[in-house]
DNA sequence: AAAAAATCTTGACCGAAATCAAGAAATACA
DNA sequence: TGTATTTCTTGATTTCGGTCAAGATTTTTT
């Protein structure tokens, strides 16, 4: 979930400037949640060192990565935080990770102190919209390569920062067979 | 893409009004398009009468169909209206369709009058948010048959309303796999 | 109402990815 | 540093969905 790719340097940096002001900086062990399936989550912030997994359990007993956060990158389950209805997703630490972060009570009174807070906010929903949508339309790309070509072109230093058996669940492929695909177009 | 589903009723009311208020009843041919891919979308609406589809085009040269908006649910691609940019989707009518359609000048002169206005708008997209990322998170359901499944449980209307042809393109199978299911479960 | 077009079903066959398995390489941690 | 664990690669086999084809049904159009 980065929204860089879809905000404005000036809104960025307003958000920025949010976190700094009112997060508190806290540290994640590797493996430790930031957020768990199933439980509201009352908090987001910003990577400031790490990386963190998205992780969704289906009914079937599937895990699957379905997102991440870089340094820089805002981290939470978004969703969960506006609706207050538990979250569809865990969020992980990859390794040891550090976030500033920030309670929902404090974003919804920067929300509310202002029209243009307000504004900012809506904007951020709909650069993470945005975000999404991309995603989804993606999914539609009918074979694996495609997905994976598409996927490094966005990310090209992804590969570098997960490992592959993690891409390949984000690619809903199997191991074996990113591994084959890898082999096939390097 | 219908935000029944997320939004509150109250919201629902306050966004109802606005349409009715401001909103111009326009009507759709049957295959008409309300908005274009690659081209940018500069209104939204609800629909009256009728129903739309969304679709994607591919650089392959595929064709997808990725959303629908029924009677009552919002249209248009939220996405292109609030960023400025060209269309990842068109939106076509299946049938005779009426929509209530507002501009883009019209939401954005309602969203700064006031700042109730600006957190209504943070709102909607906020639920439209939610929907995307639902979708999303189905996508990872491995067969087919449990996509088809989680739809129909979800919309259990769909069937009635959209030929088979058109669900097998919404649910990434081709329309003999998704006969076969068919049969295979009832 | 008839003709034309589109959609749906069913069968036969094929191919790409999943599964199963085992060894190699890399990483974690004690 | 050495050991244990996890990850990655490669091969053999299977399975599920795609492709091709043809006939039935429905819908649209004239």
């Amino acid at each position: 979930m980065d929204f860089n790719r879809y905000i404005t340097a000036a809104e960025f940096s307003a958000l920025a400037e949010l976190f700094r002001r009112e997060g508190r900086s806290v540290t994640f062990a590797r493996g430790e949640s930031f957020a768990c399936q199933e439980v509201r989550n009352r908090r987001c912030g910003v990577v400031e060192q790490g990386a963190f997994r998205y992780v969704h359990l289906t009914g079937q007993g599937e895990r699957h990565v379905v997102g991440y956060a870089f340094a820089g990158e805002f981290v939470g389950d978004y969703i969960s935080m506006s609706n207050g209805l538990p979250a569809w997703i865990g969020i992980e630490a990859m390794c040891e990770s550090r976030v500033l972060c920030l309670d929902n009570d404090r974003l919804a009174a920067f929300y509310a102190a202002d029209a243009t807070h307000e504004r900012l906010g809506r904007t951020l929903a709909e650069h993470l919209l945005a975000e999404v949508y991309e995603r989804l339309l993606q999914c539609y790309a009918s074979t694996p390569q495609e997905r994976y070509e598409a996927l490094l072109h966005r990310c090209p230093d992804l590969l570098n920062l997960v490992p592959l058996k993690e891409l390949a669940s984000y690619l809903r492929v199997r191991p074996e067979t990113l591994s084959r695909i890898r082999r096939r177009i390097r």
